[in-house]
DNA sequence: TTAAAAAAAGACCGTACGGTCTTTAATATT
DNA sequence: AATATTAAAGACCGTACGGTCTTTTTTTAA
C-alpha cells in the first residue's frame, strides 16, 4: 500500500495537521487516490457524463448508466441521493474539463488580442468530440432545462456567466492597455462570441462536420480583431 | 354547410377533375375548412408542438399532450401511427412558420444587403418567445436528436440547408448585382449568420433575456456590413 | 483471525410510459 | 328516420422507469 493511500484511509484521526489537510484536499480535487467508494462515485460520474451529454438528462435511463458503469444499483445510489444529483455533478464534471481546456489556451497567450483570439482557436485545435463527447455541455443543458427545470437552468446561466466574465477581463486589460478601442462594449462582445461559438458548435454536430466550426472560428477571429 | 365543406366530404366520387383535385390539395395545406377528422389531427400538431418545443419530444409525455389538446389517446392513435410520427409533424409545423416569418421578411426588401440584414432584423423584430414558444425549434431539435436519432437528424440537417440555401442565394444575387465583395464565401457567411442567430436565442433563452439577443444581432449586421 | 464497517448486488416496488383494442358517440348518407 | 361511417373515449396491456431495501461481498480495524 503506498503512502498516499495509507494517509487517506486514517479518517479517524480526527487532529490531522493543516498540511496533510491540504494534501488530502489536492487529492481530492485532482482525482486520485481517493478510497475506493469515492473513486466509484467519480467513475459514475465520469460514465454517466458521456451519455447525459450525448443523449440528454431526460433521454438517459438510469440503467443505462448502470450497464455503462459496470455497477449495480446498490453502487449508484450509495452515494448519489437521486438521478437528479448525478446529472448535476455530471454536469459540473464535463464543464470543468471545458473550462480547464479553455483557460490553459487563454494563459498560454500574453498579449489581450491574443488571449481573446486563442477562444477561437482552442476550438479549431481540439477535437471537441473527443474532448466532451456530445458538444458542449453548457447549450446542450441550456436546450434542455431553459423551459423545465429552474434549479438546472441557474446552473447553466452561472457557467455562461462565468465564461462571460472570463472574456470581459480579457477586455477589460486590453482596454486598460491601450490595446482595445475604449468604446468597445465589453459585456456585448462576450456574449457575441459565446454565442456564434454555441451555434457552431451546434451546427458542426449535425451536420458531423468539422469544417463549419472551423470557418465559422476564423470568421468570429476576423470579427473580434475588426471590433477591438 | 358551406361549399368549401361539402365539396371535401365527397369522397366516394372517385373521379374528380383536376382543378377539384388543386382546389382540395389547396385547402390541405393551407389548413382550411378540412373534414373534421383532419381539423383534430392539426390541433394534436399545433398543440403537441409547443410542448415539443419547451420540454423536448422524450421530455414530453403522451398523456400531456392529450391534457392539453383536450382529447383522448382514441382521438390521437386514429391519425398519428405513433409519437414519433406527431413529433415530425410538429416539428414542420414549428419550421413552417418559422420560415414563413423570415421569408415574408427578407421579400418586403428589394437590395441584396437589404434582405441578408432582414434576417437578424427579423429577430430584433419579433418576440421569438411568441412566435415559437421555446426557443428555436431546429436548434432545439438538432440537440437533443444528433447522437440519438439519425432520422430525425437527417429532417434538421435539411431545415438548416433550405435556410443556407436561401442565404446563399441572396449573396449570390448581391454578387452578380456588384453589390457584394466577388471574393466573399456564400456558403460560410451563410451558415456564420445561421450559427451566432442560433447561440444568440438559445443564450437569450438561458438569460430569460431578449437584450442578449438584441445585441448580438446588431453585432451581426455590423459583421455582414463589413464583409460583404 | 475475527469483528466492524463499507461497498456492492440485485430482488422488489409503485408508477407512468407508449400503444392497443373494444365500446360508445357523433356525423354523414340514403 | 334508418343506416353506415367516422370520430372519440377510455379500459386495458406490457414494459421500463426511478428508487428502496435487504442481503451478500469486500475491505478495514483490532
Amino acid at each position: 500500500m503506498s503512502l498516499n493511500e495509507t494517509m487517506i484511509s486514517k479518517k479517524k484521526d480526527a487532529a490531522v495537521s493543516f498540511d496533510l489537510f491540504c494534501y488530502l484536499w489536492t487529492c481530492r480535487t485532482m482525482i486520485m487516490y481517493t478510497e475506493k467508494g469515492e473513486r466509484t462515485r467519480q467513475h459514475f460520474i465520469e460514465v454517466s457524463a458521456d451519455l447525459f451529454n450525448k443523449k440528454g438528462y431526460a433521454g438517459t435511463a438510469v440503467s443505462e448508466i448502470l450497464e455503462a458503469a459496470g455497477y449495480s444499483k446498490g453502487a449508484l445510489y450509495r452515494t448519489f441521493t437521486d438521478k437528479d444529483e448525478l446529472s448535476l455533478e455530471a454536469f459540473k464534471y464535463n464543464l470543468g474539463k471545458l473550462q480547464r481546456g479553455l483557460v490553459k489556451n487563454i494563459q498560454s497567450e500574453k498579449s489581450a488580442i491574443n488571449k481573446l483570439l486563442a477562444i477561437p482557436n482552442f476550438y479549431l485545435s481540439v477535437s471537441l468530440e473527443r474532448f466532451v463527447p456530445g458538444g458542449c455541455p453548457i447549450l446542450n443543458t441550456a436546450i434542455e432545462v431553459d423551459d423545465t427545470n429552474p434549479k438546472m437552468n441557474d446552473v447553466v446561466k452561472k457557467a455562461f456567466s462565468n465564461w462571460k466574465n472570463l472574456i470581459l477581463e480579457i477586455i477589460v486589460e486590453g482596454q486598460s492597455n491601450k490595446e482595445f478601442n475604449q468604446e468597445l462594449n465589453a459585456t456585448e462582445m462576450a456574449f457575441y462570441i459565446i454565442a456564434t461559438i454555441e451555434g457552431s458548435i451546434a451546427l458542426a454536430k449535425s451536420f458531423k462536420d468539422k469544417s463549419v466550426l472551423n470557418s465559422n472560428m476564423e470568421q468570429l477571429k476576423k470579427h473580434i480583431r475588426t471590433n477591438t
